[in-house]
DNA sequence: ACCGCGAAGTTATATCATATTACATTCGCG
DNA sequence: CGCGAATGTAATATGATATAACTTCGCGGT
């Protein structure tokens, strides 16, 4: 999927690359108040072009939030990418954690459009967006440096976001209370990162010897 | 804090009980498209009384929104309090899982409301909804069986909840995918139960060792 | 060079939801 | 019984989505 043309802005009555413009500017909106925070009117105003131009590029709402939800996927893998090529002291799966735990709190508007909203939930199989997240479970698949043994390694994936996913949540919403609250975020998801790379370890023995 | 009075329906012009006919209406309505399905003039026309009446009983959607929230919140904990005290084969644990795991398909859209939305995300501390949530997860920490060991106990807690959420969004986003979506959803949460478990009593082990 | 088509804008407008204001009805209490 | 507070209604302002009909302009063919 090569990325669009990207023509420069033509004249003053026609904007050029309004189709891109509207879903980075709509990103920053998410940012700042979350998926619901996305009004066509409004990114109209800021783009300096009339309220109906944008359903020239998008069919409606719902359309324009998906797109900036395939885009926001892009952008995670992307930094996802570089941060568990970059050699470290850490483990990949540990970075991967760490950035995901961070990203979750600091921009948690987008966090809640890729993980939390019902825009994710409408996308068909084999959609642009369900394509773009399943690319991302592979980098976590990836980032367990585990040998390829199917199941194992892809239920310890799973168990890992869906843990990441399930702190970040809740930090979020103010639930990590009592002496768990004392505990760091960074630390909780240390803990899950080592916990699972303990569990796949095991489970990779007990198949080796099973299958020996 | 004892249940509204409850006024019967007084006659044509007084509803008798708006405030809460809304919040009764308004869960169906989630339960059927989600938090963002709830509109105040479409509850007011299903209700039979006019647009702005809800306005009598709640200053804005949002507010309305919140108290949705805390009804669902009483509601799923008062079915857990039921099944986690019900004698049974299966652990306090596994039954708070599947139970959770089979409510958040089922009932998906209250789900989002109740773990997947801004509304919580915005609940202050020592709210009305913040107290209902953090109710359900004392319930939780209940199910977990284990002597009170303070943080250890409450660190288990905050992962398998963490877990649960993590499968039921990854499930209902349709990103169960690979050999992990031949598992049923079932076994993938009795696997997170029973990693729970033994990773609660070992770490128990170890703290009784230790201090000892 | 021109012409015409289609892409990408515009203005105008319909519809609908939120929210407020001013007014009406009824409950319940002294 | 009558008065005030609670709870309803009617009317209206505001703002968002979405569509329709019209305009502008780039571009490709002749």
């Amino acid at each position: 999927m090569p990325p669009r043309p990207a023509r420069k802005a033509l004249n003053a009555y026609h904007h050029g690359d309004l189709r891109d413009a509207l879903v980075q500017a709509a990103l920053h909106e998410v940012e700042l108040g979350g998926p619901e925070a996305i009004s066509i009117s409004a990114l109209a105003k800021i783009l300096g072009v009339s309220q109906p131009a944008p359903y020239k590029h998008f069919a409606d709402r719902e359309t324009l939030l998906t797109a900036v939800t395939a885009e926001a996927f892009r952008q995670f893998s992307a930094m996802m990418r570089t941060a568990i090529e970059k050699p470290s002291k850490q483990s990949k799966l540990s970075r991967f954690a760490q950035l995901t735990l961070d990203f979750g709190l600091r921009r948690n508007g987008i966090y809640r459009l890729m993980f939390a909203s019902r825009t994710m939930a409408c996308a068909p199989k084999g959609s642009e967006l369900h394509s773009a997240a399943m690319e991302t479970f592979e980098l976590l698949v990836e980032a367990l440096e585990a040998p390829a043994v199917g199941l194992l390694r892809e239920r310890s994936a799973l168990k890992v976001w869906a843990s990441l996913h399930g702190v970040v949540m809740l930090a979020e919403q103010g639930l990590l209370t009592g002496q768990v609250a004392h505990v760091s975020r960074e630390e909780l998801v240390e803990d899950i990162v080592e916990e699972t790379k303990l569990a796949l370890s095991v489970a990779i023995e007990a198949a080796g010897k099973a299958g020996r």
